[in-house]
DNA sequence: TTGTACGCGTTATCAA
DNA sequence: TTGATAACGCGTACAA
């Protein structure tokens, strides 16, 4: 009869699927929770046979460890956040595809907090350190400032930075500078002289900043091309394809308009091949356009652009953030990457058509351009 | 000297941020720890100014209820998860878009969950029922067998599914042979009569199958219009770019070649573009292509489409999730959701040049097609 | 080697 | 209206 019951019990677990505690199993072979326990995180000290019947028992009962009360208990709960702008632009995307990549490889849940408001963005920032319900947190193109910084060290929450950069935290930055340099020397190369710039806009009050950067990267080609820089033909936009697009009509209505275009962002350089279209104006015959970022629609349409190892750094960034959640005694890196400039088509040598002599005899009379370049933004050490 | 050890007590909380608990603010407003749990959920059992109280302490001490510990007892995680294929496709993109933006917005996290392999989707549907990590789960784009739905009902894991149908749980889906009857049907009212077909392949050995639904809406057009389905032009590949080059080289190399390619998907009908550059046919003078989803790339490169209204189904699906969870107990609905066809620049009317005598003259030859078409697929009831 | 008891931070129950 | 106390399911000292 004790044996019929204990059936009914079990009934009962299996129909309903009430959840099967490590007491039943402790049950069902004989045994306390503490050697089911043991079994289970794979302990040594327990006799093998005894192990056995626990290891049945579990098969029998379909038990699994309730991981809310094992983090209960170890505060870990086998799960990363990734705190990333706009996930669903190419640029964020080729990131969240890295980590998801190594975060499911090293068996870890992977949790999205998408923001697209500074609202959001300080909420995330300042409830996250709290709630405890990650490990640890991949923050994307966002520089926390000191005071959340803080917070995020007293709390002893793991932060990895993946184009951002702060000193309290491992980083992982592109060089931006080298970038935008490598892009616009390409142009100058090409015979270019009159070369426009959409940059992005400056997204926070950050000390990092991608856009800045990469406005430097332009001086400095034009520096040491003796070329000058001609204010209105710099425009900035949103990084997206429309901000694009309305800085290239702009820029492209002019009387003597640029015969090359050098967007801060991929998108945004797509946004520029709209406009063009749109004009009537021939890429690359009579406009050379080279992007930014090396994202997937670079490729689709032949644009030039200036790659960066978006899912490499996500990679990289996942890697470290679960080495630093095991092992949290580290002292913050910083990890630079490289850009590498792809030559595809729309970028060739400048249009005869557009030998100005006018505007040729204007540029050659005004002195070399003595640019003050600032030096790299913020707190970047360089190397 | 009380007041001076508890001042301690308070910088070793505050220093090492060793998290406070409900215990710290009772004893610092001079309570329970019951009337903290009202206070902090609301509850109308507690005198105002013992509510102050309380508030206060909270306020002072930074008290954040512990979300792990309210699961433990609550059950409930807060948070959705979503099991999509090749989340990084543009496809899954859309939808995942949909279903972060209401998920956010109801204040849930979104745990992602990403496959890529038969096995990894197995291993999800096998655990994901017992961790209750999560308190409900999208499926996205794949439909789960018996076995695997009930084990997801016995755990009652609230579930739905988006472009996937079961019977046991709310299914969204697209009508997806009137989508590709409308594509087809494009082409004809176009002019052609030599349409080539690039399926994609049929993911796993499910009941609910997107591929033979396009086909069959392929057929029911082909059949209303008195053509013939030449199994030749009809290929299957791959549900990528590279997918429907490689589908489009071949189909273009025949003889006589068809004069339209209707691809199941967008990122093969960007596929077919390269492949029609690569050999030098100019779209849409000599060769119509449509594509199927409405992805963003459509738009960019100018893709005639049939559209599906992926973020809404998106948004659609979080909603329902969320509303099934906090009413489990609900029949299962199937909800549908039409395409819409989108003319854009890469379908146009016959090439004039292809009038073939020969092939129109056989075509005519030929007896009109009598079509047997099968149904819709699998179990979904007709409306 | 194994079992027991305690604690993790909540919520819920119940008596006061 | 409030406070003490029992769960929740697990890991782990500690005792046996």
């Amino acid at each position: 009869m004790k044996a019929f019951s204990s059936k009914h019990l079990l009934d009962r677990k299996e129909s309903v699927q009430m959840a099967v505690t490590i007491h039943d199993v402790a049950r069902e072979a004989g045994v306390g929770i503490g050697t089911v326990s043991r079994v289970v995180n794979n302990s040594p000290r327990v006799k093998p046979e005894t192990r056995e019947r626990v290891l049945a028992a579990i098969d029998k009962l379909q038990y699994r460890p309730d991981p809310i009360a094992r983090s209960m208990i170890s505060k870990r709960t086998n799960s990363l956040g990734i705190i990333v702008p706009f996930f669903t632009r190419p640029f964020s995307m080729e990131v969240l595809c890295g980590v998801e990549a190594v975060s499911a490889r090293l068996g870890r849940e992977l949790v999205l907090y998408n923001v697209e408001t500074d609202a959001q963005r300080d909420r995330y920032f300042s409830e996250l350190p709290m709630h405890r319900k990650v490990d640890g947190l991949l923050i994307v193109s966002l520089s926390p400032d000191d005071t959340v910084s803080r917070r995020f060290r007293d709390a002893e929450l793991p932060v990895v930075l993946i184009d951002a950069y702060s000193p309290m935290f491992t980083s992982l930055v592109v060089n931006n500078v080298d970038g935008a340099y490598q892009a616009v020397k390409h142009l100058i190369e090409k015979g270019h002289r009159r070369i426009g710039f959409i940059n992005g806009l400056i997204e926070g009050n950050f000390k990092f900043n991608q856009a800045n950067d990469r406005l430097i990267g332009l001086h400095r080609a034009f520096g040491e091309a003796g070329l000058p820089f001609e204010p209105e033909l710099a425009l900035t936009s949103e990084w997206s394809r429309i901000g694009g697009k309305r800085a290239a009509l702009q820029l492209l209505s002019q009387p003597k308009r640029p015969t090359a275009l050098f967007a801060a962002s991929d998108m945004q350089a797509v946004g520029v091949l709209g406009a063009a279209k749109e004009l009537g104006i021939a890429v690359p015959d009579q406009l050379s356009v080279i992007g930014f970022d090396g994202i997937e629609v670079s490729e689709l349409l032949e644009l030039s652009t200036v790659q960066q190892p978006l899912q490499e750094m996500g990679e990289v960034g996942a890697a470290a953030l679960v080495e630093l959640i095991d092992n949290p005694a580290q002292t913050p890196e910083l990890i630079r990457f490289d850009t590498r400039l792809i030559e595809r088509h729309t970028t060739g040598p400048v249009p005869s058509s557009t030998h100005d002599p006018e505007a040729q005899a204007l540029r050659e009379s005004e002195a070399p351009p003595r640019l003050v370049v600032s030096g790299s933004t913020g707190p970047i050490p360089e190397e």
